[in-house]
DNA sequence: CAAAGGACGCAATGTTATAACATTGTGCGG
DNA sequence: CCGCACAATGTTATAACATTGCGTCCTTTG
């Protein structure tokens, strides 16, 4: 449960190699809030920040222990749900459906639709970004005469490093 | 809350334009379950059965609801989820992660990963089937490094009946 | 018959999410 | 300064979704 909002993190979109700095991306949604006229706030950026640092998928009652620790206050269930609906109403957090858990966007700034895989052993997600699927699922939407909103594509198995780990 | 296994319904798969008939799929889920010495118990071909005839996605404590109604017997949670488990196991029914809702498969005997339709209006779920979505995303799963075990892929949006319900 | 295993019943509990209502803080016109 | 409007947050309770653990019944098999 450590806040380490300096340390460079590797990127989890496959489309972007650099590694991203916590610090860094909460800034980026700074920045992007102002130009949108939307107010992120302490409490909001707490969130942010603290899904940042954890460097993999959080649930809802995972961030209100995550903050009770951080403010030495309680948090109740309402207020968290309320600044991750405001994250995704910026596209600076997804959620992950298969897995009822919450991940910070990598690049807020293109707001595309995402893929996800996710490691069913490690429990690390990695964003990645495929206009070719989102072609695809248009054209399939088109043909059923079907208006998208939202799309959630979500692979499930096993990451690199894991299979790598545990060979045999 | 009608129980008409016998009414054929559209099919909601994109790939296959003839109608359904409930009574039908569950007697191939039958024979299919027989061929791989699964036991369609009376449970779980009940749960089947009110999943086909809902004609849209169901939670598993609405199938409570509607197990009481037809059997005049309570069921508690636990059945239904071990009966969904068994039945998804084989493919019989498949899970709207971004909904908590099931759906039946309609078509169990190719058992290929679906895509989902869902409409934000009526609740109606459309299955499909693009092998160049499935191919695409072992493509970006391979850059990866990433072994694939299960695909959740899910598009929400307005369905074709609503959009022209609803003019303007 | 006894042992073993699968399916199911049941009580309790755990986990995720929202409803409904109260409070705080800030900016602004009077 | 006062009082209002508004957005955000706090508080309490509850809804909605899912699982654990244990016991029983029934079937299969030695």
């Amino acid at each position: 449960m450590k806040l380490q909002s300096t340390k460079p993190q590797p990127c989890t979109d496959s489309n972007c190699r650099g590694p991203h700095v916590p610090a860094e991306r909460v800034a980026l949604a700074k920045s992007l809030c102002d130009a949108r006229g939307a107010q992120l706030t302490t409490l909001r950026r707490h969130v942010l920040e603290l899904l940042w640092d954890s460097g993999r998928p959080m649930g809802a009652y995972e961030l209100i222990e995550a903050l009770k620790l951080r403010d030495s206050r309680p948090v109740g269930p309402p207020t968290v749900y309320r600044a991750l609906e405001f994250l995704m109403s910026q596209r600076l957090v997804s959620k992950i459906e298969s897995r009822n858990a919450y991940v910070p966007c990598a690049h807020p700034e293109r707001h595309h639709d995402c893929l996800f895989f996710i490691c069913s052993n490690c429990g690390v997600s990695m964003e990645s970004e495929d206009p070719r699927v989102a072609q695809l699922l248009a054209e399939d939407a088109a043909d059923l005469g079907f208006q998208v909103t939202r799309r959630v594509v979500e692979v499930e198995g096993t990451c690199k490093c894991c299979i790598e780990a545990a060979p045999a």
